[in-house]
DNA sequence: AATACGTACAACCGCCCTCAG
DNA sequence: TCTGAGGGCGGTTGTACGTAT
């Protein structure tokens, strides 16, 4: 049995509010409050509207001290990094900013900021997708990635690649990375504590050994070790270890597999460990930029890196990889490819 | 001047959570 | 414990306005 509508709908009144509507409802809620009962509160005051649609009104509009555009570059600052940490809660971002409403940070971001940081990129993927969606590709969902990351999820490793780029200089993230206010920073850690407590978190230390990964879906070991010295010119090694078996797969790519994890970000570097969260980390290999995440479509688990296009546009930078798992103790399916996109293999 | 296209944003939709009865 | 109403929230849509052709 479906729920009760909370309205009658075909006797209210939809679409733009009108001055007066806006002064009947202001009067009213600067006189008597809102009663705590927004579904009542329309009868009231005798407006054919909908209560969910009083209380929007009122929460984005009408309500003293709102503030609308002419975002600060501070503000864009936390809004950018909030999302990074938290996602797409924007009430929880439009807390930490005095004045503004969810509903303006969330149409700001998607209609200015994140093109304002993705958007080059965007546009590369979005003709890259369309060559995608030629009938020899796989359909996709259109809330998902080729990899199965929610775009959220995405666009967070995205924004977050692109602030381990402006850590590498110091001007640059000064310039568009006003530092955070100390709260601000506790939030942060306090919002991706939370996050890793209900995920995998992964520790890539980093040691003269190969490249070995268990399984996200083991309980045993959850880290990857990666060689910070020379790995093997145009071959790479690979060991997959699962709590049941090891399997050992060498692949080649195109380019030399020189890590260099002088250029990690130190914020994900702490004594030669970089901190991998469900949503994953950048570093860099042999000239090209990685992102890493964990991901989980429900029926298999898997980490999954891939490059983010250079400034360059050179191919040659692009590259990808990912390893596999169909079940908690099944063989893994390693593979590193040149390729300017992410994939499972 | 007319039309097409892009952008910004207000508002709606529907799902989920909470809590009272 | 269960149920349903109300509130909260994120995603999406509709439309007005600006700009390009």
């Amino acid at each position: 049995m479906g729920r009760a509508p909370c309205c009658d709908k075909a006797n209210v009144k939809k679409g733009p509010w009108s001055p007066e509507e806006d002064a009947k409802l202001k009067s009213y809620i600067d006189q008597y409050g809102t009663g705590g009962n927004w579904i009542a509160l329309p009868q009231k005051i005798g407006l054919k509207r909908c209560g969910k649609s009083c209380r929007l009104r009122w929460l984005n509009y009408l309500r003293p001290n709102i503030k609308h555009g002419g975002f600060s570059e501070e503000e864009d600052n936390i809004i950018c990094s909030l999302y990074i940490s938290i996602g797409s809660r924007w009430s929880i971002i439009a807390a930490q900013l005095p004045g503004r409403t969810d509903n303006d940070i969330k149409n700001y971001w998607n209609t200015r900021l994140k093109k304002k940081l993705l958007g080059r990129r965007k546009q590369q993927q979005q003709l890259h997708h369309q060559h995608q969606q030629s009938p020899d590709h796989h359909q996709q969902s259109p809330t998902s990635t080729s990899n199965g990351l929610s775009n959220s999820a995405l666009e967070r490793l995205q924004l977050h690649m692109k602030l381990q780029t402006l850590n590498q200089n110091p001007l640059l993230h000064n310039m568009l990375w006003p530092k955070l206010h100390p709260f601000q920073e506790k939030l942060l850690l306090q919002a991706m504590n939370d996050e890793n407590s209900n995920n995998n978190i992964m520790q890539l230390p980093l040691l003269p050994q190969p490249i070995m990964m268990e399984s996200p879906l083991s309980n045993i070991g959850k880290e990857i070790m990666i060689n910070p010295t020379n790995i093997a010119s145009e071959t790479m090694a690979m060991t997959a270890t699962t709590s049941s078996n090891t399997t050992t797969t060498t692949t080649t790519t195109t380019t030399n597999g020189i890590l260099d994890h002088s250029n990690c970000s130190p914020s994900m570097m702490n004594n030669n460990n970089i901190n991998v969260s469900s949503y994953g980390g950048a570093f860099q290999l042999g000239g090209g930029d990685f992102m890493m995440g964990n991901l989980d479509n429900g029926t298999t688990s898997s980490l999954v890196w891939w490059s983010n296009e250079f400034e360059t546009n050179d191919v040659n930078y692009d590259r990808s990889g990912s390893f596999s798992s169909s079940s908690n103790d099944s063989s893994w399916d390693c593979a590193l490819r040149s390729s300017d996109d992410a994939g499972l293999f």
